[in-house]
DNA sequence: CGTACTATTGATAGATATCAACGCTGGTGG
DNA sequence: CCACCAGCGTTGATATCTATCAATAGTACG
């Protein structure tokens, strides 16, 4: 395969992408700059006139409430958009923020206007909404129905089959996320964070050192959780 | 306004539509048949090959968990598609549901083909999608950091602004939706939901008697679950 | 007029939050 | 170089929220 970058890695999990069309999206995501952690990216309000990929690194979309607390609703890995929609919606309705420090591209409307010209590769980028959408349907069923160390749990699984999408990870991966962001994440305090985790340690069912993830037994970790990849659409359910 | 239908009503809101789209929406959603309350519209993993639309009546999106529970992840009220994504996934990975008994088209994929290439339309159902998201991050803002009540309000406000936006509402509705149905939406149980509504109407922040929901102070029940309606992405506050 | 679903209520159990304190680490300024 | 500070992880004690269990009552419907 042709592909370089982690857009058109992700991409290609939709699985009609000519050699081309690898070829124009690796083009696309060329450059990038650099930035810190804990960086907003976009805010809230905002209207960008640029479209954000993420090329290295983990971020978030975020709602912050009136009483100061914060829900995280979604992380984006290497390759995926900050605000593809930013041609439909008039504001973004969330913020977004860099978890760990990050590599950002700024794509000029024109090259995505470009992109869009491609029918194939138009059609993965409405499918990768999809995805995103999918996500959240699964984060959902998290919030509600799953106690806290399933809910942990499945979201090491779900990071873990992304990330391996894109090359990123084979039976672990660096987890850059403090307990506090998990807790955002997952609607948690962080004291239950940490009591979840050391329960999932203990257990054996992860290893975790600093932000070392290793997921000794991916199938029992998805079986405790109740992950099924179905929801993630991709072509082949990786090394399952 | 040339609108007749409720999808020709929701999609106005995104504010480009001529006259001549709303025609053309308004015949594809001609028709349709009734279902009865409770019956699944939609199965998981189904790969249907018509477009679904609710014309009349409350469905709801929703998945299984392996120990029986279920999570209601959206609701989809007239003027909503069903699974408009369908000719980019593969298949299904929830299931929908009536709610109450609804009226239902069967839309076939030549004539959604033909929606698209009017590109207005098209447009405006990308925006309707990107909604569709919209309301999925802040029910998971609502089920992570929301208490019972405000959960509960919460859901309540948005279902009389998306009602209102497709005119079926005013300073109340039918809400044809069992306690039981409300806890697998909030994510709690159904003793706890029928608490919580008590203390609703104690405070007088609604009026529910059977289905009938009736909101004296709209904007002080907004107030209370925080909610703040820019994420639904109308083109005008509705009357606030 | 039974039967099933729905709403309601009380009592109890369990999960998670909150509060407070402590140690560790890495950076930073004097 | 060291002292200080901030952020992060950890722990214990307690409070609060929400679930579960069980029973009753109303309601619709065949």
């Amino acid at each position: 395969m042709t592909s370089i970058t982690a857009l058109s890695r992700k991409l290609d999990n939709f699985g009609t992408l000519s050699d081309a069309d690898h070829v124009t999206l690796d083009k696309a995501a060329q450059g990038g700059h650099q930035i810190g952690p804990k960086q907003d990216i976009i805010r809230e309000g905002d209207k960008p006139n640029t479209v954000h990929l993420i090329l290295e690194g983990f971020a978030c979309r975020y709602k912050l409430l009136p009483d100061g607390s914060r829900q995280i609703v979604a992380y984006l890995i290497p390759g995926d958009f900050c605000d593809l929609h930013v041609f439909i919606m008039r504001e973004m309705d969330h913020s977004i923020a860099s978890l760990s420090p990050c590599t950002v591209v700024d794509i000029p409307r024109a090259t995505i206007l470009g992109l869009l010209e491609h029918p194939t590769i138009a059609q993965a980028l409405r499918w990768a909404t999809l995805v995103d959408e999918a996500i959240l349907r699964e984060w959902l069923v998290s919030m509600g129905r799953r106690p806290a160390e399933q809910r942990l749990a499945h979201l090491m699984c779900e990071l873990l089959v992304r990330l391996r999408a894109v090359g990123l990870a084979q039976d672990g991966y660096e987890l850059p996320v403090t307990q506090a962001e998990l807790a955002d994440t997952l609607g948690l305090s962080g004291v239950h964070v940490n009591r979840s985790l050391q329960s999932l340690r203990i257990t054996g069912m992860i290893q975790l050192r600093g932000s070392s993830l290793l997921i000794p037994d991916v199938d029992a970790l998805m079986e405790f959780s109740g992950f099924s990849p179905a929801y993630l659409h991709l072509l082949q359910q990786p090394l399952r």
